[in-house]
DNA sequence: CGCTTGCTTGGAGTGCACTCCAAGGTCATA
DNA sequence: TATGACCTTGGAGTGCACTCCAAGCAAGCG
């Protein structure tokens, strides 16, 4: 119990790849106690508002949560991980319905493995032609940068955007 | 007159960044009648509605285009080319009201270069850092989608996410 | 001339992803 | 035990970026 989909935690997770600027640490250190945190915990640790978090919820985007014995929510360190994940699926650009298909898929067990494999798969591939574009985006700026800086003290006559 | 902050077309300016896939073709050819387009032209050019470009005028994203003695628009290519831009910076995540801001800086002169080289480089900056979000989000699908793969035809017991 | 197609406008409507509210119950500390 | 911070709910509201509408003008063609 407890896995995420790859055995690792979070944290194990985010050190393992490190392209481009060496590993940060795990920007989101687990509040860790019981496993048993209040809303309020969440909040300052995934950075959502409390508001988001219930909503969240009541689409289907996260499963019912523990619910102490007076009815509060009680998150524990699987419902973390799915937050992670459903952050980085939001950084992606991917529609909240889609994140909700993602979990209803989760919810129907193994028998969607196939599903959830090719929706992965999809997501991974629309990851990579954004990345492409922000390349191809990141040309253009550092072509206007340079001919703001260069023109800086020198101006020139031509119209320029 | 008509040539973009640097002085090159937009041909030009998409074929010198080569990072990870050899320069596709510029993949707007551009209508290339007579200087004067239609919005119906603009709009198979761009793939925007002609709602969306009439939207942006009002707002002041783009100048007031010209017209035909009817008082139809008629785009000349410096628009397209700040339409591509534009493009480019709603990509980025850019809201609306800042390009508006980048617009009004272009329209007050050439006093502004200060002020649009800041914006430029803090956009780089987002763009560098979504980049970055991109890749770790990345990983974690990689490791996902490989559990996926690995577990088509040996299902574990494990929790999965 | 009539018909179709395309363009014009201001203003209203849509969809998404939150975001907030009111009214009330709960929890921790002095 | 009292006080104040925190939590609960359904439903309504917000901000963004479009998106559409109705009514009407204009151009090209048989």
């Amino acid at each position: 119990m407890q896995t995420t989909a790859t055995g690792l935690t979070q944290a194990e997770e985010t050190a393992t790849r490190t392209d481009i600027c060496a590993a940060p640490p795990p920007r989101h250190p687990r509040p860790d106690g019981q496993d048993r945190y209040t809303i309020s915990e969440v909040v300052a640790f995934t950075g959502l508002t409390a508001h988001t978090l219930r909503w969240y919820e009541r689409i289907g985007l996260m499963d019912h949560i523990d619910r102490s014995h007076t009815g509060q929510r009680r998150y524990a360190n699987r419902d973390l991980d799915w937050l992670d994940l459903v952050g980085k699926l939001r950084l992606t650009g991917m529609p909240v319905a889609d994140m909700v298909r993602y979990a209803q898929l989760v919810r129907e067990g193994d028998t969607t493995y196939q599903e959830r494999h090719e929706l992965l798969e999809a997501t991974r591939r629309d990851v990579l032609a954004r990345i492409a574009e922000l390349h191809d985006t990141l040309a253009v700026l550092d072509r206007k940068i340079s001919f703001y800086a260069d023109a800086q003290h020198a101006r020139g006559t031509e119209r320029t955007r």
